[in-house]
DNA sequence: CTGAAAGCGCTAACAT
DNA sequence: ATGTTAGCGCTTTCAG
């Protein structure tokens, strides 16, 4: 079979107690012996048994954590890479492995959760009234939730603040001179579903509508070509027409694109946009795209560093929203120009 | 503490040996008493420890499986997606976890598959020399490899038969009567580091090109809007000017054809367009675009079955090739039309 | 059909 | 500074 730490000490002639704590520095070894146990640690190549080490110690570590990232179809699968690569590298930088699930296999956080297979839990695209919530709450494991659910229970949540952000696009489309402001969002379901970004999103562009005396209309649409054209005929129709429009659904910005393209309307000449969305994502479109930013990676990695923090002591619960900021691209102008 | 295995005997009023084998069914146990276990599980809330069944069952298994994942950014993330989401669908099928590795983090394997963390391992978007393929070898645990290494050695393998896709979508221009045939593939840096499913592609166009007389020219190009444009001028300046474009680079995709309408040339009246892709990737296109098939789905689950099987018990090394099949979505006609 | 008991590989008291 | 030993929660002989 596999090496034991037996096989080492045995190896190195001390005890077992001795390597163990050789290779742990959990207390004082003389140079000698430690310098012998290493030596037979290479020599054997011996490798700890993760199991066994997670079933004696005192504090049980499995040093993994759960991520139950949406895997359904047409979810926008950019954005959830971008989570799901700045978390697992993050936690590899912590030293911790990722044990990947799917989101609604809550069945499965229970499964996990128990018995040391994972420390801790992370949980994308939490939505307003998320049924996982109140389970994982009940588990009393720590958890991080990247969205922002209407009853978090004790446990803490990071995103971008979206109600800023709908508010900065219809601010920054305001101070331009706008006066009438499209949004294309996400389908309705989704915001049926309570889908706490979106609705955080749809709230900040109405207030900031008022706020700016600018006329909103919003509309939802799918990711699909005829689905985007669809939602960008609807809204421009609407009177009084818009001179500009949010995009935030990320699947249907190119399309949106492409419509307004056939159209004959030039961005931002006669209809200026802004998204919502990565930084990536907004540079990669056929015309670059002014937008607002969905910082992934940032938010990624601080989920997994309050999980991590909550991991190794007890932490009050809390929410931290990150502030979203616009970058100039130069989609957007005056509505007259 | 949680509730173990000797809470349940106690309630129960049996011994941890029955207690056990009344869970595991691995004897025969009276009617009774079992019903008397499950309902004592059943009022605790007992779940079995998993490391520590894995540490002392004959054969030790931990009812995970690592997948590592191109999680580096410039991937194509649908497609990768689409392999995660089946590959742990298909894993919880099977009642096994994921623990998600990022490509190249090849220590991560070691530590990993060693101490019954994982029974086995699939790794995506295999290169034809890839240092990972040695390093799993020498682990000599059950893995399968998406992609097609020069030496897999003893592990196994299943990918889309690349060469035949570039092949069929050769096959596919010329009997409509196209002579000249443009090739957008991903960028050289792929093909020059032996990225596998690159490589063969290229091979199977240019063999079908001999085989029915139809010159190829393939052009490498990023996923930017620029580059694909840059890569389409590229193509089609080529004297004899191509009457038709095969696009294996599901990034660019959409670029391509922006290019193309940029340049008047209408699809498929002007020039044809087979892409090597995803079907959803395909028919989500500003215009239906005919695609010999990557089936991200089939394969994924094709390998997490191969995997269970290899962890079941000892199998021969097996490489599986998944035959394409084009699906005429109307961006091809004959060159004269 | 059921119990008692010996470990799986490791850590952490408790001894020197 | 090092050794001895008792478990962690579970499976699986070995004995009835």
């Amino acid at each position: 079979m596999a090496v034991t730490i037996a096989d080492v000490a045995r190896a190195a002639g001390v005890s077992v107690s001795t390597a163990s704590y050789a290779l742990s520095g959990k207390r004082r070894i003389s140079e000698a012996t430690r310098l012998r146990v290493e030596a037979a640690v290479a020599e054997l190549g011996y490798r700890p048994h993760a199991g066994a080490r997670a079933l004696a110690s005192a504090t049980p570590r499995a040093r993994t954590v759960a991520l139950m990232a949406p895997l359904r179809a047409g979810t926008d699968t950019a954005v959830v890479m971008q989570f799901v690569t700045a978390i697992v590298l993050r936690a590899r930088h912590h030293g911790l492995d990722v044990l990947l699930l799917t989101q609604d296999d809550v069945d499965g956080v229970e499964r996990v959760a128990h018995g040391s297979v994972v420390d801790g839990v992370v949980v994308m695209d939490v939505a307003t009234h998320d049924p996982r919530v109140a389970a994982l709450d009940a588990l009393g494991r720590p958890a991080v939730l990247l969205g922002l659910p209407a009853a978090p229970g004790r446990l803490s949540c990071v995103d971008l603040d979206f109600e800023a952000a709908g508010r900065l696009a219809v601010e920054h489309l305001a101070a331009l001179g706008h006066r009438h402001v499209g949004v294309v969002a996400h389908a309705d379901e989704f915001r049926d579903r309570g889908t706490s970004f979106a609705v955080r999103l749809a709230r900040g562009v109405a207030d900031a509508g008022r706020a700016t005396g600018t006329s909103v209309r919003l509309v939802g649409s799918d990711g699909t070509a005829a689905g985007a054209a669809a939602a960008v005929d609807d809204v421009l129709a609407h009177a009084p027409a818009p001179t500009a429009l949010v995009v935030h659904n990320e699947p249907a910005l190119p399309h949106v694109l492409a419509r307004l393209a056939a159209l004959g309307r030039r961005v931002p000449e006669d209809v200026s946009v802004v998204a919502v969305c990565p930084a990536d994502v907004a540079a990669r479109q056929s015309t670059p795209v002014t937008a607002v930013e969905i910082p992934a990676e940032h938010i990624g990695t601080l989920a997994v560093d309050m999980l991590v923090e909550r991991i190794a002591e007890e932490r009050p619960t809390e929410t931290r929203l990150v502030a979203p900021s616009l970058v100039d691209r130069g989609s957007t102008s005056g509505p007259l120009t």
